[in-house]
DNA sequence: TAGTGGTCTAGACCACGCT
DNA sequence: GCGTGGTCTAGACCACTAG
């Protein structure tokens, strides 16, 4: 006999059709993302002509859905063997969800107390990092962010509020950032750039954190981007070494 | 009049032809990285179409080069308007590099001296994250990572010796692991997951690390995948906090 | 309205690897 | 040999936006 095709198998079968509410690719993404979770790691997936023919796309349809897949990291391919499902994933990258979304996923309660809010000028070096005219207003906003009600992190932040007027008249008390600029204009984070160190704190900062002077603090300082490439934001936390851990995830992308 | 295509600047010109040494869409990529580069950013990017025309290719491989482009963070793309230039990149992810081509990037001169290296048998936490049966060899790796002759950070990793025997007879005195793996077995790392914290070190540690015992450590635990997702190494290392930091940038990729 | 990116089609040929 | 992924073609229609 000729070698089989890679087929689906009977214990995991493909569902019928496409959910018709997104587009194929993207339906085909979530069809794939389900099928490797119940096949786990190592299995073999039908293959790219198999899944077109199943649900009358075009292969380059099926190619475009595997690719990001690959990309995830979910899924790997062999040439001339077939496409697999990869090792579990650990978890996310975290430097790109907000405080909030971050302690939501780990399983606790996030809290934001509000220290300073306040609207400024923008500095040179800060008008730099937001991309907006050196002076223009901007919200900088100082709070205690907590996890069960448990000090977590110290977090320094600037927005600008040319972009986003109305900010500053908000309660910033157990608030998310990135919900708001999600609900009032409609933008995601889309890229972020951090630079993370160890360092320890002021003793100021030590006090409000609930920590001795001695306790090292994961520094993570950076600028988040919307999916356009516009700043959302640029600032500063200090985590509680203690209880925190940043976790990275990063591809290589294909070339 | 009605509105101009998106051609190609008189200060900006395309070149003539793509370069016949790789696929077409590397070469686009490489061709449009380097008219990037030249536009700065914000600047307009011929359209899909017109570089389509220009190099006698398909619209489809076009959109293929920009993709890689846009996840790469060097264009975006605003519907119904035209694919620019981003914003200057802050220089690479370095959690997937090796320490030796991290430091060369940042313009410093990597060393190492081996402080041990020993054959051991994978306890079994080991071997769930090198991806081996427990019991099987491993070298055990133990060094002092230099920059510029500066103690930077101490280094422990391990590597299986089932997959790359004769790892255990080289000296690695100043010798980059990454870049053995790719020299004798033709494996390059495509993925990584880290763990960042921030620590103090302990006594010995710090006494080998040249800096007080209360000067804080980013540690950086992870395991390293090759492009085909199989375990290249699984480590820990401590760099000294007032020396050192990590550059992350991520990127949301397509939805 | 014309030009842009977003998505998709139905093929084609190549390189690779298992049988 | 034949099934796999890797690459590419030459179109098509849609959604969005500047002029």
């Amino acid at each position: 006999m000729a070698r089989p095709k890679h087929q689906p198998t009977p214990e995991a079968p493909l569902r019928r059709r496409l959910p018709a509410s997104m587009s194929k690719a993207d339906a085909l993404y979530a069809v794939l993302e389900e099928l490797a979770a119940r096949l786990g790691p190592g299995a073999l997936l039908p293959s790219e002509r198999v899944l077109a023919e199943h649900y009358g796309i075009a292969r380059t349809t099926v190619r475009q859905a595997v690719d990001r897949l690959l990309a995830d990291g979910l899924l790997f391919r062999r040439h001339g063997h077939g496409t697999f499902v990869a090792e579990p994933r650990p978890g996310h990258i975290d430097l790109l969800t907000s405080f909030s979304h971050d302690m939501r996923r780990r399983g606790r309660q996030p809290g934001a107390k509000v220290l300073s809010a306040m609207t400024e000028a923008a500095s040179k070096s800060l008008s730099a990092r937001l991309q907006v005219a050196a002076g223009s207003p901007v919200l900088r906003l100082e709070r205690l962010r907590t996890a069960d009600g448990v000090p977590m992190a110290l977090e320094r932040t600037n927005v600008s509020l040319d972009r986003f007027p109305e900010l500053s008249e908000l309660d910033w008390n157990d608030r998310s950032l990135y919900d708001e600029l999600e609900q009032r204009w409609g933008v995601r984070a889309g890229s972020a750039e951090n630079r993370l160190a160890a360092v320890l704190p002021d003793p100021a900062d030590a006090a409000l954190l609930g920590i001795e002077r001695t306790q090292p603090c994961l520094l993570v300082e950076g600028v988040s981007y919307d999916t356009e490439g516009l700043v959302l934001e640029a600032g500063r936390s200090w985590y509680r070494g203690d209880i925190y851990d940043a976790v990275v995830r990063v591809h290589k992308l294909a070339r």
